[in-house]
DNA sequence: TTGTAGGCGTTATCAC
DNA sequence: GTGATAACGCCTACAA
C-alpha cells in the first residue's frame, strides 16, 4: 500500500512527470499510446493521485461543506446522505457539521468549513437569523452557497425549500373536513421560517373555513416528543384539550399521542393528531399517524445540483426551488374509521 | 475574505516566511516579541493557515475515516456524532461513509478513505467478513484501524465492543423471571458478531433455566420494523405465537408490537416484547418498550481515543474495550403491571 | 507530442 | 534567532 506518485511512474516509464500528469487530465494533447501505457502502468502499480497535492495546486479542495441543525432525527440524516451521495459521484467529499440548533455554533461551523476551503456550502439554518450578515458578505464575494429548508426570505441566495404554507393548509383543512372543530397547532421554534410558513397555512385554512379565533391556538414548541407531552399536560391542567392537534413534526405528534392515550383519550375518536415531515415511525405507531411527507431525497439532491452548477459556473443565476409533498392520511385523524 | 498566506504576513512585517511559520509552530526558537507581533498581525489580517498546504507538507491529512453500515437509525447517527465531536477538538476532520449493509460497498468505502489519506480508520463492519483480508493487510502495514461493535474475533486489532452476550442473557432472563415460558429471539443478520453473541446469551439463559429446545426459537431477521412484522405474520399463520419476543433492536420490536396489537394480542398480558440498543422511541410507544441501553456515546469516544493514541504513537498496543449497558425494564415485558 | 521549470502554501533543514 | 532553500505531489505555461 505504498502511495506511488507521478514521479514513480515517470521514472519507471522514462517519461517526464508532466506527461504522466497529462495522461490523467485529458484536456491536453498526448499521444494515445503513451497515455494508454501510462494509465495501464499506473493501474498496475495501484497509483492514486494524492488528493492533498491536487487540491493545493488546483486551489480547490473538492470538499463541500454542509451545515445542519442536527442529524439525530431521520430528516437531516436523509438530507445528509442524499447530499453525500450526489457529490461523491462527482468526486467531491462532503464535510458535515451540526449546529445543535444553536446560532453561534452554526456560525462557527460555517466559518470553519470556509476556512478549510470547502468549494461550496449548503446550510440549513437554525432558528434565528443573526448570521445572515455573515452569509450576505460571503454571497457578495461570490462564495457558492445554497440554503436549504429554513430560509430568511430577504437574502438573495439560491434556496431549496418545501412549500410549507401549502401543505400546512392542506393538513389543517383535512382535519376540518373530518369534522374536528377546535384545532391547536404546535408550531416549533418561533423564529423559524418553516414555523412561520406553517402557521400561515394553518391560519389560512381557519380563515377560509370561517373558524373563529377562540377555536384555534398556535402554541410554540420545540421539536422533541417531550415538548409535545408537556404541552398536552399543560392543556389538560386547564381543561383545554382541543379536538385535534396539528404538530410541527412526527416526534412532537408522538409525544402528544402518548400523553393523550396515557390519560384515556381515544385517538382519533376524541382527539385527532397530525404530524409533519413524515418519518418511518408514522406507519408503525398505533394508531398510524397522518403526516405530510416531504421529498427529502430530491430536495437534497437539488440543493447539490444547484451548488455544483454554481461552483463550476460562477455566473450561474440564483435559483429558488420550491418542492411539494403529499398528505398521507392515516388513522390518527380519520373519524369515520375505515381500517 | 481573501485568504492571506504566510508570505503576505512576512512581507508586511519584513521578516522571512520561515520566521512566520515558526511563530505558529511553537516547537522552534523564536524571540517572544517577534512571535507576538506576527501572531497579532496575523490575527488582524484574519490569516488562517491553508490546510491543504499544511497537509501536503506534513504528509498527513488530519482526516479520520469512519465507515458505518448506515446512519439513518439513531444508533449510528449517535456514534458518528460522538466520533466527530471527539476528533474536532483535536483538529481532525471526520469523513463518514456508509456501506448500506453491503460488504462490497464497505470495502470500497474503506479503500476510498485510505486512498484519500485519512490518518486512521474506524470501521463498524457490516455482516459477513469477506473484507477481513483487506483489513488484515492494512493492519500489518501498521495502518491505524479500530473496529467498532461488529467484530471478527480472529483479527488482531483494536476493538470497542458491547458485551452483547451478557446483556442478551440478562434481557432473556428478565423475561423468564416474569413468567414468560415460550420465548422467541429475532436475531438480526446471521453472520454478524453481535447476532452470534446475543444468540449465545439467549441460549445461556435458556440452559440455565432448564428451558427445553421446543420452547424457544431463534429466528433470523433484518433490522427493520417491517421484518419484525413479517415474522409475526408468519408465526400467526402457523399458530405459533410465543409468550415473548426478544428482538435484535427497537425497530424490529416495534414492528412486532404493531403486528401483534393489530391482531388483538395484548402486550404485555398475552405477549411480551423486548428490544435492544435502546432508542428514544422506546419510552414513547405504548406500552413502553423494555430495552437494553448501550453507552453509545462513550463507546464512540473510546474508539476515537484508541485510534488517536495509535496515530500519534504507532507502537501503541492493541486494545480491546468491552462495554456494559443497562436493562431498562418497561411495561412491554412486565406481567404484574405496576404502572 | 513531450519536456522544463515555476508555482500552489506549508514545513523543515540548513546555514548565518 | 533568523533567513534561504529544498521538499511535499501535482498542475500548467512555455519551450523545444
Amino acid at each position: 500500500m505504498k502511495h506511488y506518485t507521478i514521479k514513480d511512474i515517470a521514472k519507471k516509464l522514462n517519461v517526464s512527470i508532466s506527461t504522466v500528469s497529462r495522461a490523467f487530465n485529458d484536456k491536453y494533447d498526448i499521444k494515445k499510446e503513451t497515455k494508454d501505457l501510462i494509465l495501464k502502468t499506473a493501474e498496475e502499480m495501484g497509483y492514486i493521485p494524492n488528493p492533498m497535492a491536487k487540491k493545493l495546486s488546483q486551489k480547490r479542495s473538492l470538499n463541500i461543506g454542509v451545515v445542519v441543525p442536527e442529524f439525530i432525527n431521520e430528516y437531516y440524516s436523509e438530507i445528509v446522505i442524499a447530499i453525500q451521495e450526489f457529490f461523491r459521484s462527482k468526486g467531491y467529499q462532503v464535510l458535515v457539521m451540526q449546529s445543535d440548533e444553536d446560532e453561534t455554533q452554526e456560525l462557527t461551523n460555517a466559518q470553519t468549513l470556509i476556512h478549510n476551503m470547502v468549494d461550496g456550502l449548503i446550510v440549513a439554518p437554525t432558528a434565528g437569523y443573526k448570521n445572515m450578515q455573515y452569509y450576505q458578505s460571503r454571497i457578495k464575494e461570490g462564495y457558492p452557497l445554497v440554503f436549504l429548508n429554513r430560509i430568511e426570505e430577504s437574502v438573495p441566495v439560491s434556496k431549496v425549500v418545501f412549500n410549507n404554507t401549502k401543505w400546512s393548509f392542506f393538513a389543517t383543512e383535512h382535519l376540518i373536513r373530518q369534522g374536528y372543530q377546535k384545532i391547536y397547532h404546535l408550531s416549533g421554534y418561533k423564529d423559524l421560517s418553516v414555523t412561520n410558513e406553517r402557521v400561515e397555512g394553518f391560519k389560512k385554512a381557519m380563515d377560509k373555513n370561517n373558524i373563529q379565533k377562540e377555536n384555534y391556538k398556535i402554541i410554540e414548541t420545540g421539536l422533541l416528543a417531550e415538548e409535545g407531552m408537556e404541552v398536552v399536560e399543560g392543556l389538560m391542567f386547564h381543561h383545554d384539550i382541543p379536538d385535534a392537534f396539528f404538530c410541527v413534526n412526527d416526534m412532537v405528534a408522538i409525544g402528544v399521542m402518548k400523553k393523550l392515550k396515557d390519560n384515556g383519550y381515544r385517538i382519533p375518536e376524541d382527539v385527532a393528531v397530525v404530524g409533519f415531515t413524515e418519518t418511518r415511525i408514522a406507519k408503525l405507531i398505533i394508531p398510524q399517524l397522518t403526516s405530510v411527507k416531504q421529498p427529502t431525497f430530491e430536495m437534497a439532491k437539488k440543493a447539490g445540483e444547484i451548488l455544483l452548477k454554481r461552483i463550476t459556473n460562477p455566473s450561474a443565476e440564483i435559483e429558488t426551488q420550491i418542492f411539494n409533498g403529499e398528505l398521507n392520511v392515516r388513522k390518527s385523524s380519520v373519524r369515520e374509521v375505515s381500517n
